[in-house]
RNA sequence: UCAGUCGGCCGGACGGCCGCUCCGGCAAGUGCCGAAAGGCCGCCGGGGAGGAAAGUCCGGGCUCCCUUGACAUACGGUGCCGGAUAACGUCCGGCGGGGGCGACCCCAGGGAAAGUGCCACAGAGAACGAACCGCCCUGCUUCGCCUUCUGGCUUCGCAGGGUAAGGGUGAAAAGGUGCGGUAAGAGCGCACCGCGGAUCCGGCAACGGAGCCGGCAUGGUAAACCCCACCGGGAGCAAAACCGAAUAGGGACGGCGUAGCGGGCUGUUCGCGCAAGCGAUAACGCCGCGGGGCGAUGUCAGGCCCGCCGUCCGGGUAGGUUGCUCGAGGCCGUGUGCAAACACGGUCCCAGAGGAAUGGCCGUCACGUAUCAUUCGCGCAAGCGGGUGGUGCCCUACAGAACCCGGCUUACAGGCCGGCUGAUAUC
């Protein structure tokens, strides 16, 4: 699994499909090639001063190493969009979150539909494999 | 002990599991990604956010541009004196003014006799120095009284003059206080204070002190214009250097071909001319007796230009690499200096990311705070102070390097240390 690092990457994802979740958006976009599954993070300014960003990012970054990799489509990319209650939302329940969003999108990805789903508020913890 | 003031320091600790990035060493398929430049993959060891990394407000290094090297002008900045420094608007030590019992703190602190402007309201008057109420004198008139006198005292008013003591206005009223003086007053005179001047003394200087002289003349505002002195070329690491595609376009050479096809432009007639062209012309052809209609925004022939393939050259973009961390560097010691700081010696290497690493999830402890229980001391009591234990909360404030340094400013939970001052108590 690879990071996304160019702009025009992420702009291309950006017009992907989208799963929302409270503490993130996850965008994706499948790829013609065969390389493998790339994913990007993206923390905009109107969610808190550089400390609380990096912090959102850190979380996000750690999620998707958790996170098994079965679950993500082969050769695509992928952006994850981080919101400010990704600061305090509890760490099994956004990994619940990320697997659900994982499952989304699957299903409308030519329609770029915007699959709408937010986690089940209250989420037993689970052991995280 | 309490209150205060100044300065310095820290800014959670330990452990578990899973990771990120850089450096060094070893290993390394000629492996993977990419057209290339270039990048990626294993193991071991080591490093990995701050006091403000922040705001981007000053000063530098470095890079490029321009030449501006100097002077002048414009613009901007700085503004008591001396020192420190690469430099500064910073720092240190003094001076002056203001505040505080004091330690100590604050100051946009050059020039108002170069010039211009402004000084609201109130007030008579606010700057080529002012008489509103007063006070005083003289003349005239007038009321009353005393009287021997052409005299004296007194009341009202008018006119002329003197006056800055008193009242009133104001942020500020023309030196202040006291004594003398005077019709009443006034630097009119004198003493002290203030102000100004030159002299002398101390100090590198800002400035301070002394006696002498001047009778006071220059009100404030320069964070109003301005004057004086000093400083300043511009842009910034997204600077800049190197490598460098795809695609489009530029140039050179070669191949194929000089034919066909596609696109664009030209396209009438007559005369002269071999032709290039020049001149004339709506003037041509057909139908029609004619008016008129059609050919015609047309077509043929011909001419000119462009389009193919390959190799190479040069410029630019995406992208990649460098710049990128050894530095006015940190720590320790010695010396000089009141100090800022400097010199010498020793020692250490201490983040280098690039959609941006330095972390994520937990556990234990400490700290803080809230609450409950219990206990101790003081107290009649209400209550106050302390200890222990349980539980909850925050599980930490402000805040994230982005080329690098020196400063400034701003933000900051909680805590530690030291100097000094005042008050109280005790000896």
């Amino acid at each position: 699994m690879d990071r996304l690092r160019q702009r025009a990457d992420f702009l291309a994802v950006a017009n992907g499909a989208r799963a929302n979740s409270p503490a993130f958006v996850l965008q994706s976009r499948p790829r013609d090639d065969s390389g493998p599954v790339r994913i990007g993070f993206t923390v905009t300014k109107k969610n808190g001063n550089a400390p609380e960003r990096n912090r959102i990012r850190r979380r996000l970054r750690e999620l998707v190493k958790r996170l098994d990799p079965v679950s993500m489509q082969p050769h695509h990319d992928y952006v994850l969009v981080g919101r400010r209650d990704a600061l305090s939302r509890d760490f099994a329940t956004m990994l619940d979150d990320l697997r659900i969003a994982f499952t989304k999108p699957a299903r409308h990805t030519h329609k770029g539909s915007r699959g709408q789903r937010p986690g089940p508020a209250s989420a037993a913890s689970r052991k995280p494999d």
